[in-house]
DNA sequence: GTTTATTTGTTCGTATGTATT
DNA sequence: AAATACATACGAACAAATAAA
């Protein structure tokens, strides 16, 4: 991560965004004139712009200009990414923490997890049951399954931690796909969560790969419907 | 729409990829090596491996090269972006079918879509509830607030059509913000969508803007969970 | 362990296309 | 009809990081 010319232009324009200089109901300055602003060539102005495109801080609308985005930005999921829950929590300001209700071996395991993480029969792996506190509010109750070649020595104080992270010191995630689905919470559940039985519920079913598509952690994790929402910008066409 | 080079290049690709020219564990050929293949430049290439990443259909590692996206790609919300129920129902080859429950002009109105579509008092508003089906299944009930003057001559058969090409002939709509709950149907809605009582459901609430950021519609919308469900690709980082 | 080659990323310049006002 | 503004496309060069020799 560096200096480069077209995330300094992008940054600086989202400041100039932030602090109003440029509204929501009028064009920002063309490609040409930021150019010259900038004194830089147009390629670069158009790959800053890409850039807060894909941060979701304007629309273009082609041949007739550039637009600041007017939906209300909450800070919360789905905008963020593949982040941990971790470092979502700290973005919002809040206090995260994590205790690990279980960290075993095993070797009987849900198929489809056996399916998504494409396991040899009696592949060891571990699972691991947590639960995500934000402000001393339980707040998610995650059920992780992972190969245990992956993280051999895996101890109870290191899984209280940011898994991605001590994963990402052997291999790296690319990408996550996820499904979301609304539930009611089961007996167990919901009493780990502190809610009333059969409350509200989202189900997210998670599994990251690496680059090269092997599959790397299945994540089955139950969020709390009050607490949480899950945040999208969808467009129209292109 | 037309005939540009780089998607064309695009669309050569994702079609080898369909045809597992070029498999998951591999890496696609350098963009000089495609550049030299296709007889064009390599920004164009780039342009096209641009394309293919925003379809989700590769990933990109630095200064490595360019691999296929392992995740199932099911055809599900999300990925589809903005599109209407129709459009997405007949990508899955099914049957969607629309009854329009009520269409009423009303002055009173929550305080959030008085809020959300930036609302003077004693502006009128079309109030247009619906039921939508999937194969006679009902699936979704949709609660949608629109200022009256977009559609001045509304009624009931319209309505029944898609919402957004109607409004799309006076004003286009650039993109939506949604937020996604996980809640119980109650009384009314669960027998209207055919469930048990309190069975969970995802509420989505819409607002849809112009490029230029005025909002033009608002939308509260129940899905049945046991038929739907949210699908998402995260990113690490960048 | 160091150097070299490969591969993606950035940045300039320039020209033409296409849709809107 | 002309000016405006975004989009495509080519060429060229260098930077940065990884992988291979």
């Amino acid at each position: 991560m560096q200096n480069y010319l077209y995330l300094e232009v992008a940054d600086k324009l989202q400041d100039e965004i932030r602090r109003k200089v440029y509204g929501i109901h009028q064009k920002l300055p063309s490609e040409n004139d930021l150019a010259d602003q900038y004194r830089t060539s147009r390629l670069t102005i158009r790959k800053a712009i890409d850039a807060l495109e894909k941060r979701q801080v304007v629309v273009k609308d082609r041949n007739r200009g550039t637009y600041v985005l007017a939906a209300n930005k909450k800070i919360s999921s789905g905008a963020n990414g593949l982040a941990g829950f971790t470092e979502v929590a700290k973005k919002m300001n809040l206090n995260p923490q994590t205790k690990v209700l279980s960290l075993t071996e095993v070797t009987d395991y849900p198929q489809v997890v056996a399916n998504d993480l494409r396991l040899n029969k009696d592949d060891e792996i571990w699972k691991i049951e947590r639960l995500r506190y934000v402000n001393d509010e339980p707040m998610t109750h995650e059920q992780i399954y992972l190969k245990e070649q992956l993280l051999p020595m895996l101890d109870e104080k290191q899984a209280e931690g940011s898994l991605y992270e001590l994963i990402e010191q052997n291999i790296s995630i690319a990408y996550a796909s996820q499904e979301l689905e609304a539930v009611q919470l089961d007996k167990k559940t919901s009493r780990l969560l502190e809610t009333k039985e059969s409350s509200p519920a989202f189900l997210a079913h998670t599994v990251a790969y690496s680059v090269d598509g092997y599959p790397i952690l299945y994540d089955d994790s139950y969020y709390r419907s009050d607490k949480y929402t899950f945040h999208n910008i969808l467009y129209r066409n292109h």
